[in-house]
DNA sequence: ATTGTGCGGTAAACCGCTTAACTGAGGCGT
DNA sequence: ACGCCTCAGTTAAGCGGTTTACCGCACAAT
């Protein structure tokens, strides 16, 4: 291995001449600096970052802590952690993934080996034991999500409240008055606590009391099965409703094709629009689902940045809200025309087969 | 930061015996151990990382080099992080994922930094330029995945061969004859050379001509949208086909979505076999794909383990290919009665709207 | 001529841990 | 009683950098 030891004497210099051009720490003159950039050329050093971990107390590794089991690293997260990562590496930073449990102990294990000078919180709960555990530990963090009481946690996240505003006025544009949340399951312990799930409730509850509609919510996990599931409570329960916003991608594809599947036509009986998804699984339904793009790469970037700026000691960035943007697929249209009467038998619907 | 001195100076011993009794390097009497051990609970000491790499050239981290540009991480990539993570931390190492370029110039630095012991390489090319870093750096690594020439080099793989083979007789034991393979499309150059497309496309060339049938592939990249589009070609071009065996999980997806629309039913008038697949992916489809399930948990537990056994100089593991298996789920079903003459028209084709 | 003083550069003390070499106290065979 | 081995512990030399204190020098101000 070649070190900077080696660069030194080759250049003629001492070793902490190096050093401060390297850190840009210390001015250089000019002659001196092409004889070491030359040396390390030649010699093809590269800086051994555990060294300078150690002595500088800085790894310049950060690490977003992802609770891999209880939440599924899907096509999401993925956006979120590429666009840190990438943020992450243009400041001279290494961003990596830890799957590290919700409960906190996994993190605490990981801070306590010095490994890493901050952390980017993913999946935050409202009520996080891993706050705690990074404010002991004294390691700067930002997050990603928010919780309950943030008195100055740098955090960035998904604005819910603009992001179901616009949703529900696209709907009321097309001309719906019925509308159906499919919203998450928070009677799951694991979910019970989980920001995005209890913000975009509470802003839908808002929202629509303030078209003065009714309030008509069904929890639904992030599957599609309980998708399908979630899509025949609406035909049982809300018949009358002529859209339908649902908060999870996956359980978004679960309920276009469970309302298809009980040959029901997209959009023509029911309009379908997606809360927080991206692109990948919005197409992967058929017909194509209009959503509201989850702003992963912008919150990725934001929530590196933040931490980045603490690590830094610039000015902290103020916390952000980003909403998630309307992007047309083919699962909204106008409402169905209004039903003569009673049930909920409509042409097509003979087709039923389950 | 409460050090190993601190430790040794509260049990009164020297922090060498401290480094040996926390690495198992040396024996240490009961008494001083329990004297040591409660020192460290007093102080609440935690070794730290960073200076045992330095000192001991083993950082004890792990890489999972994962090229996050050319390749979505989908949930099948998923699978492979979290049951290599869970196996690595088995074994006292930490398994970080790290983004790198498919080129090798990312993964280069990466290794010159010293931070990683060694690395898991996932999507492996047929010839990767990857590996030749690899080796330079004489960085320790195992392949999820082969390349063409892997002598010596220590690697778990799909069992293409296999999973193909299986997934052929499921389709004749239903019945069927007409079969159509929709691969992957090598013609685009971040794929061109990528392992499981080749070798499946491989090894469905074999079984097939091996039962005496007819070569039927079709070209299709790994979305929805290319399923779709891909679906239509099977219609024009192998009006024939009964049953269609599809490589990627989310192409699989688009071809059963794009058969519907068109006005055919799932199973009835085509099987569709989706070959690498999880389970989440093919609960999107409705119905639910039959699928040949990637071995994502055991090939991510066996990568590590290859991995680790170079590490700690144990002798290595022989290289291992797993089959995906059989996973039934409804778009498999027996062929459709034979047409009497002509085209593809068929009960229900008359719905179709695109 | 004297005194700052700004600047490029050096020497050396760490950073917290590992590990090879060494020490000193029993135990044992003869 | 002597040497010899074993074994728990200690000493100290790194690992490859960073960083503080210091040094000599040229140039400007006094």
């Amino acid at each position: 291995m070649v070190t900077m030891k080696d660069v030194a004497q080759r250049a003629g210099v001492s070793i902490a001449t190096v050093s401060f051009l390297l850190n840009d720490t210390k001015p250089v003159t000019a002659a001196t600096r092409a004889r070491i950039e030359q040396a390390m050329l030649d010699l093809g050093y590269r800086r051994n970052m555990v060294a300078r971990a150690l002595a500088s107390r800085r790894t310049h590794i950060i690490a977003m802590a992802y609770p891999a089991l209880e939440h599924r690293f899907g096509m999401s997260t993925s956006e979120f952690f590429t666009s840190a990562a990438e943020a992450a590496r243009k400041d001279d930073y290494h961003l990596v993934l830890w799957p590290v449990g919700n409960d906190g102990v996994e993190l605490r294990e990981l801070l306590g080996q010095g490994l890493v000078d901050g952390v980017v919180l993913m999946e935050v709960q409202l009520d996080d034991p891993r706050i705690d555990v990074l404010q002991q530990a004294g390691t700067p963090f930002a997050l990603i999500g928010r919780t309950t009481e943030l008195e100055g946690l740098s955090h960035v996240d998904i604005d819910f409240d603009t992001t179901v505003e616009d949703a529900v006025r696209h709907l009321r544009e097309h001309g719906h008055h019925e509308l159906v949340l499919i919203s998450g399951d928070l009677d799951d312990p694991r979910f019970h606590d989980y920001g995005p799930w209890v913000r975009t409730e509470e802003a839908y509850r808002r929202v629509v009391a303030s078209y003065d509609l009714p309030i008509r919510i069904i929890p639904c996990s992030d599957t599609t099965q309980a998708g399908k599931a979630a899509a025949a409570r609406v035909l049982t329960e809300y018949p009358e409703a002529t859209a339908i916003l649902v908060l999870n991608e996956y359980a978004a594809l679960g309920v276009v094709a469970g309302l298809k599947h009980t040959g029901h036509d997209i959009p023509r009986d029911f309009s379908v629009l997606s809360l927080l998804t991206v692109p990948e699984t919005a197409a992967m339904a058929d017909p194509e689902l209009t959503m509201m793009r989850t702003p992963g790469p912008e919150l990725g970037q934001l929530g590196t940045q933040a931490l980045l700026r603490q690590l830094e000691g610039d000015d902290p960035l103020p916390p952000q809200l980003v909403p998630a943007k309307l992007c047309p697929g083919a699962t909204v249209a106008g409402p169905r025309a209004p039903r003569s009467k009673g049930g909920a038998g409509r042409r097509g619907a003979r087709k039923a087969r389950s």
